[in-house]
DNA sequence: AAAATCATATCATATGACAATATGAGTGTC
DNA sequence: GACACTCATATTGTCATATGATATGATTTT
């Protein structure tokens, strides 16, 4: 299975290649400003010597920011840093970055709105298109979440599994390609408060991940929708309480 | 301002760098499937020669590739081409290199329901958050795709300027990195069939377009959202009709 | 003052070598 | 015969160096 940040973040292995060690120092320090938006990276035999490395690794980690729209080569003049609206913030490892330098609730805000975008109308998709197969997979994980043993980390990496099955059971390749985005959502969450806290966040939690496949496997688009809506207005409130240092009162 | 699809597909200028057409090459060759998912690419020596550049440029356009999650190499045994679902669907490149393969219907639909997802709710933020100015430049934009000369070409990149005017004022990022995808999706239709053919076309164009900013300018959510959905039904209609040759039934 | 020219700095490409790594065959042991 | 270990091997990963291509800004010419 793909390692993605999630379980990086758990195990904290980091037994990479100098290759994407230099993309991640040097995609961490656009992101973060370092460099900032406009401005002209150091050159190649720079940049080279600064992270012991030959030209050549520097230059195909270039290349592979080149590929996720962070920067933009010129001869002559440079390689510029490009344009935020130009990343493509669907991009896992930029989501990553982003979260590197600390939690930004606007950030986690404007995720949280393409969720909503996003996942409802992949439930209901899940609800035409889902096979019987698909439907008591998402059950099985859905019900897996319920588990009062769950630490903060299983409970993250459980969620993020449902809501991936629920796209992969959309059946429209695009739902799936969010899942990088749910993923790093569901990180920033879990950095800041986990549900699973509390053996009744934990089952709450689980309710109304099943009702989501309840709705689905009744065929109800509409249900579906709404169901999935519950369920990311309760993990963005609980982004807001978390953030705002307020005592956690009442859950959407 | 950058060159997308749409401007290049019109010029049909190709004078690129040697990097930038080994990897047009190979990512078209992956996504058409002449490489297939799961298969492992020839080596590094036998692809350089076979398009008779160094082996350092044809790293570098792997690198490029990896970056988009096309491919994944693993030393000794060789660079293998991952599942369609780790591709990020939403790189620019990659919706391109699905075009260039004839025209998809599957594929469009697909777009056309994200596009469902995403824009209504752009809509609706650009209505909390626009700024007066942007919403006289969307206005200024909507008018302008009522011009009677618009050729299919200038229709499409005016009508291309419009959505990103939107997702712009919408105040989040996220919904801006969709462009690419709204490309895509505009490149498609204008390929099969384009409203500039009657001048009927244009003014309905034009004319569900500015209401969209009406309801904006209005800060009228729902009213904004509703818009936007009638706009993207009558894209995706255009699309069936012109594959299936059948007149429209029922959107869902 | 304006236009053409040229030196220069930077990225783009090429070449050849060596290191790291994971497979699968081969070897040895029980 | 089954299992564990060793090792040759093929492929990607990294390195060092050299040359070409290109756009800038200073210089020269008109």
């Amino acid at each position: 299975m793909k390692k993605g940040p999630l379980e990086t973040l758990i195990t904290g292995v980091d037994t990479r290649t100098s290759h994407s060690q230099v993309v991640d120092v040097l995609g961490r320090a656009i992101i973060s400003g370092e460099f900032p938006v406009g401005t002209i990276l150091p050159g190649d035999q720079d940049l080279a010597m600064r992270f012991k490395v030959s030209r050549t690794v520097l230059r195909e980690a270039m290349k592979t920011l080149a590929a996720k729209g962070l920067i933009v080569p010129r001869a002559r003049i440079g390689t510029r840093v490009t344009a935020r609206n130009q990343w493509n913030l669907f991009d896992s490892d930029i989501l990553t970055w982003h979260f590197h330098n600390g939690i930004d609730e606007d950030f986690l805000t404007h995720i949280s709105e393409v969720r909503m975008a996003f996942e409802p109308h992949a439930a209901a998709l899940a609800a035409i298109h889902a096979t019987d197969a698909e439907i008591s997979h998402m059950m099985r994980l859905a019900v897996a979440m319920g588990d009062p043993a769950h630490t903060p980390e299983s409970l993250a990496v459980a969620d993020l599994r449902f809501h991936l099955a629920v796209a992969e059971a959309s059946a429209n390749p695009f739902m799936r390609s969010v899942g990088s985005l749910i993923e790093a959502a569901l990180v920033g969450i879990f950095k800041l408060s986990s549900p699973a806290a509390d053996r009744e966040g934990i089952e709450d939690v689980s309710r109304n991940h099943i009702r989501i496949v309840e709705q689905i496997s009744r065929r109800d688009e509409a249900g579906a929708r709404a169901a999935m809506e519950v369920v990311i207005r309760v993990g963005r409130a609980r982004v807001r309480v978390a953030m705002d240092d307020v005592p956690e009162t009442a859950a959407g």
